[in-house]
DNA sequence: TTGTAGGCGTTATCAA
DNA sequence: TTGATAACGCCTACAA
């Protein structure tokens, strides 16, 4: 029963930590102490294991490593779409993080589909990740998933979109001020007939952009006309068909609530034959490095993506090595980033802005943001931080 | 020894395949012939070890599966940088076609550096996955990765980029002729003074769209001034650079080999007081479906990039199955997308275009593709396919 | 300081 | 058809 560890020729597949021991003539133990530094071991046997470790060319197997230790070193994260510009950045901003801390990451893309989401769920946990990163579909959260979370401790952290139902930690943006700061600063311009393309109702941030911009206008005494306000998906298509009936009705102003809708918007407004911002102010949500390079260049809420990856990944780290306590909801700050689509410098050549209108917040939108912000491009938005 | 199995508490920790057993009084090789289906169980077994696993609220874990068995059904895939967004749409395409093939993938950034290029392929060897997916950074192989990727049979395939003395499967784009049309398009406008701004020298791409663009001077009788070419590394500031030491010199056109560079370009042009295309006519390298809804409307080549995903993905797996053969490289067909960057319309109207030349190619550049296409947005530029 | 041997949760072989 | 039981490669008490 003793000799039974033998072990194998070592030419049927990689190197095992038994024939690194046996080269080097010492135990497993032994082995195993100095590739972990765990004990103390003598000079003399480190570089005899090490030598047979060169020279086996030997790499431990993570899989043995974390059946045995029983975490892996690694944490899942669900995105609707990593071909959705918006998540990238999200992502490499989880990553970054997580690599600094020792963690790898396990990427997976639900579409924003309940069924993918759980079937991911499932993968995660049957891979027995750390914890999860999550960006929920639309849907609420099913009784599967929810007992797929409970029975076992993975630690969850939402990001981006909270859950209702779903107490768990969180880390979003200020969408609801970034939407106010939106329709406040069209306000402000002097535009009085604003229209919104807002996203989905049924995403918690969907919602907070669209009551963000109705209390802006009602900040500013505007009425809010629901006949000015088509509910979008986030999706190019949607944003074209919100520029095709919104259009027609002259808004003087919209806001639309992300970038996606805002390009086909944007393709629809050319098709209808107006120009941005000439017949018509435009803010759009979120912003990305090359929006300050085409023109109409957009007047945007900068959403802090990277580090909603980096924030939701440091709480999920903090929650897999024990923390207790209460879920929290961190909630990043967006920025206005004034250019020419909301029509700032056609305003205030007409006259028709109305500075004299509070501003709210600290943020002055009368400077305008425009500089070039420097990139180092392959690690684009990144050196914002 | 026999009654060593009687095992844990089951509270210690997630049921194992011996709670499930134990639960429905049957051996771990009924519930695990259950599991995978892979050999014949009795009704009566089934169902009882069925509702054993639904009790128990079991998850079968995928490290013991995959030590047993000695292989993890997962890939392993480095680029660059996954908020470059030349890279998301490559990666959905490697997901997509994984997981559909029932393997999973785990995501890595190099930053386009020797050194976390060499880490990451350490970590993805020992994880075990079956197979690597791989954008090499511009440098060349190190020994060391040599040695890596030579003293193991995981199989590897290259994206995008080839690399030199690493003779393994490659899935890239034709830059050579995606360079040549470019170039040629511009030729045929009727420009003569042509400059570029090209990928870095070190990178087998870079070097295939210059010399792609180089032969297209020639076979419209262009000289090429090398005053006029300015060597960029892919990212915005390059571009950005090259515009300021470019456009003072007047070119009539430029081809700027990628969609960052011609960002940091425009931004170059717009500061020194160049319009396009009215002082410069200027082609671009990759397309994206943002490109058609701002202004100038960009022309340009059009990469298959989630079609590479696939094809690489698509390569890799048979390589894992064990299919033998020579490496091959597989090289994909990019398209011209005329819009108005070029100054095609303007050219026309001034007469100035020389439809004369005899187009090379079976694509008639005289034909814009300016329609809209139809994209769902969040999956983007998927729709395409 | 070093070694021995059992356990982590599966699969797989060989009997029964 | 089922059941024991030895791998898979690593960690880690417990001993020495």
């Amino acid at each position: 029963m003793s000799a039974k560890r033998v072990r194998r020729a070592s030419k049927t597949s990689l190197p095992s930590i038994y024939d690194v021991a046996e080269r080097a003539s010492v135990s497993v133990f032994t082995v195993s102490a100095v590739i972990n530094k765990s004990h103390q071991v003598s000079v003399r046997l480190r570089r005899r294991v090490e030598t047979a470790i060169k020279e086996l060319d030997y790499r431990p197997n993570l899989l043995a490593r974390s059946l045995a230790k029983r975490h892996t070193h690694t944490i899942g994260i669900i995105v609707p779409d990593i071909s959705n510009p918006f998540f990238p950045l999200i992502v490499r901003g989880v990553e970054d993080s997580a690599q600094n801390a020792g963690y790898s990451t396990f990427l997976c893309n639900s579409d924003d589909r309940q069924e993918k989401e759980e079937q991911y769920l499932e993968l995660l946990l049957s891979k027995r990740v750390d914890g999860i990163l999550l960006t929920k579909t639309h849907e609420p959260l099913s009784p599967v998933q929810r007992r797929i979370l409970s029975d076992t401790k993975v630690p969850v952290v939402l990001m981006m979109r909270t859950c209702r139902g779903f107490n768990t930690d969180a880390v979003v943006t200020d969408d609801f001020h970034g939407a106010f700061e939106a329709g406040a600063h069209l306000a402000r311009l002097g535009y009085q007939k604003i229209g919104l393309v807002s996203g989905p109702l049924d995403v918690s941030n969907g919602r907070a952009r669209k009551q963000g911009f109705l209390k802006a206008l009602k900040a500013h005494h505007l009425p809010s006309d629901e006949s000015l306000m088509v509910e979008g998906d986030y999706r190019v298509e949607s944003g074209y068909r919100a520029g095709l009936t919104l259009l027609p009705k002259r808004p003087q102003a919209v806001f639309v609530a992300n970038y996606l809708m805002t390009t086909g918007f944007m393709k629809a407004a050319e098709e209808i034959g107006m120009r941005c911002p000439d017949d018509f102010g435009l803010v759009s949500f979120d912003d990305y490095p090359w929006l300050g390079c085409f023109h109409p260049r957009l007047t945007t809420i900068d959403l802090p993506k990277y580090e909603v990856g980096v924030e939701a990944t440091c709480v999920l780290l903090q929650r897999i090595k024990g923390m207790t306590g209460r879920p929290t909801v961190r909630t990043l700050t967006p920025q206005l980033v004034v250019r020419e689509s909301c029509g700032f410098s056609l305003r205030i050549k007409e006259n028709r802005a109305k500075p004299e209108v509070a501003t709210v917040g600290d943020q002055n939108p009368f400077v305008p943001v425009l500089q070039f912000r420097e990139n180092d491009g392959n690690n684009l938005e990144r050196t914002k931080i």
